[in-house]
RNA sequence: GGGCUGUUAGCUCAAUGGUAGAGCAACUGACUCUUAAUCAGUAGGUUGAAGGUUCGAGCCCUUCACAGCCCA
């Protein structure tokens, strides 16, 4: 669509120029907000019917409501979620009316005036002083309805913070969640750091890489798949405790719970094993539940309710899959792992380690609902990690899951060059085999290991899909304030 | 990648193959406690794009674009 060829916005744009034939400012440069509507409801919420605070305000926000009766007229103005009703009168504001009755929804205001409340309950400023901050030239979506439409609600997201309340409060929980996590952090004695987003080598996940190019050094680069090398190479440099809260970028499907770039919380802790982390990981939950959502929060997917109990059960992934399948996974083989896997048609995996992953899916996954963790995953999809330290032909890994999401990976770290360079000469045959995912030999973090890195603890978390959860999204792309869509046709 | 569904006014939605409508928003007027204000009136459309079938297509067919859901 022409905006410029728009009937409304023709009408808006006349608006302005009346405005501005009154010697008014449309878009003047700042504003003196003294009070926001959050602290006005806290503060005079108690007020009776009728009564009159004598408390003179001056605050300002976007005009989303208006309902004019000849020589008055009421409005609201929005404060973020928040929203207060105003009340002008000709014989109150004067002149200043005639800017009232031209103000359109949408448009910023600033304004000055006593609080209140109406006969009928309402909290209201009486507005003394009416200014315009900035006109709206195109109309909002339906006030009742709000903005429905999926699409736009993802192409065009301040409209939805507009018109949708709900969403505006997912991402200020978002913020909130990640706030709450730092401070965790920080008490653990955690530093951030940043990390390399473009890297001349994609490593520390399964993953197919974004390619770019560098014009000087006239180089590929690729985009981080995840920060997990260079976050254990500053372990070895001697930082006892990092994170990073990075972007990741995978160039793989979308769907509910995939985003090509989405953010993960990765944190190293030298002397630390995966039980440590395992108690770190639960600690870091309950704080954000308690400092975000005040101790509880209802989880419900699928509309089944999810009970969140601390702690969270820890669960063998070979014994749980044996359990629950009746097959007898230790003693299976590659060959039988891979054709149990066909028989349930779906394609045939690459290894004996995602043989189990993808028979693990099939059979447990949908019966996890209340948050678990998984533990000791296969050697072969696990090449970063510490052999089990008593059990045959798995790792010391874990994944937490929240109603069958997987949320967060950590592992004992592997620390032992020698045996590291053989996990990397496994992976380099999986990609000689066909599979493009596998993770690829990295002869320069190969060459820091060699000088040695602790013991250490890593952990990843979803932070898109930790917020999900403690908001109950349903797909990933509500609590990414931009979701990655198609160009849009011309 | 495969299947299904959707795309109509700024927004939310209608419309047996037979003159494209409503509510909100907008515009004009009335109204000094309304709150999805009310009342009277006005205007607003290349029905996602391009072809085809038909006397006649928003509706049927083909291709394309974008999106959603399910499957892989």
């Amino acid at each position: 669509m022409n905006t410029e060829e728009d009937g409304i916005v023709q009408g808006r744009i006349e608006k302005l120029r009346e405005l501005k034939e009154m010697n008014i400012d449309a878009f003047p440069y700042r504003w003196e907000k003294k009070d926001g509507v959050k602290e006005l409801r806290e503060r005079f919420g108690h007020l009776k019917e009728e009564e009159e605070s004598g408390y003179s305000t001056c605050t300002a926000g976007r005009l989303i409501g208006k309902r004019r009766q000849g020589k008055a007229g009421f409005g609201n103005i929005a404060d973020g979620s928040e929203k207060i009703q105003i009340y002008c009168r000709q014989d109150v504001l004067g002149d200043s009316y005639e800017i009232f009755k031209k103000a359109d929804i949408g448009d910023f205001i600033g304004i000055t005036g006593n609080v209140f409340k109406t006969k009928t309950g309402e909290l209201t400023i009486l507005v003394k002083g009416f200014s315009v901050l900035a006109k709206s030239l195109k109309p909002l979506p339906e006030k009742w309805h709000g903005l429905k439409d999926i699409e736009l609600i993802y192409r065009k997201r301040y409209l939805d913070l507009i018109s949708n309340g709900d969403s505006f409060d997912i991402f200020l929980k978002r913020t909130k969640i990640i706030k709450s996590i730092r401070k965790y952090l920080d008490s653990k004695g955690f530093i951030e750091v940043e990390t390399p987003i473009l890297q001349t080598l994609p490593g520390g996940a399964d993953a197919r890489p974004f390619v770019t190019h560098h014009n000087a050094l006239d180089m590929e680069l690729y985009l981080r798949i995840a920060p997990e090398l260079y976050l254990k190479r500053l372990i070895i440099g001697g930082f006892e405790r990092v994170y990073e809260l990075n972007r990741n970028f995978r160039n793989e499907g979308m769907d509910k719970n995939h985003n090509p770039e989405f953010t993960m919380l990765e944190t190293y802790a030298a002397y630390w094993d995966y039980n440590d982390v395992m108690d770190f990981t639960e600690g870091m939950i309950k704080t954000v539940v308690d400092e975000v959502f005040g101790g509880t929060v209802d989880i419900v997917r699928d509309g089944r309710q999810i009970p969140l109990s601390f702690p969270f059960k820890r669960i063998s992934m070979l014994d749980e899959l044996s359990k629950v399948s009746g097959l007898d996974i230790a003693s299976m083989n590659e060959d039988e792992l891979i054709s149990k896997v066909k028989e349930l048609g779906k394609e045939a995996p690459r290894s004996k380690g995602k043989a189990i992953e993808k028979l693990f899916e099939h059979y447990v996954e949908p019966s996890l609902n209340k948050p678990v963790f998984i533990t000791d995953f296969p050697i072969e999809s696990s090449p970063l990690t510490k052999k089990h330290r008593s059990r045959e032909g798995v790792v010391e890994r874990f994944e937490l899951y929240f109603a069958g999401m997987e949320i967060a990976n950590a592992y004992s770290e592997l620390n032992d060059p020698l045996e590291q360079k053989e996990r990397f000469e496994m992976q380099e045959a999986l990609r000689t085999k066909g599979d493009d995912e596998a993770q690829r030999m990295d002869e320069d973090f190969l060459e820091a290991l060699h000088y040695g890195m602790p013991p250490t603890g890593g952990l990843g978390i979803g932070v898109d899909r930790l917020v999900m959860i403690l908001t109950n999204a349903k797909t990933i792309r509500d609590v990414i304030l931009f979701p990655t869509m198609r160009k849009e046709a011309e």
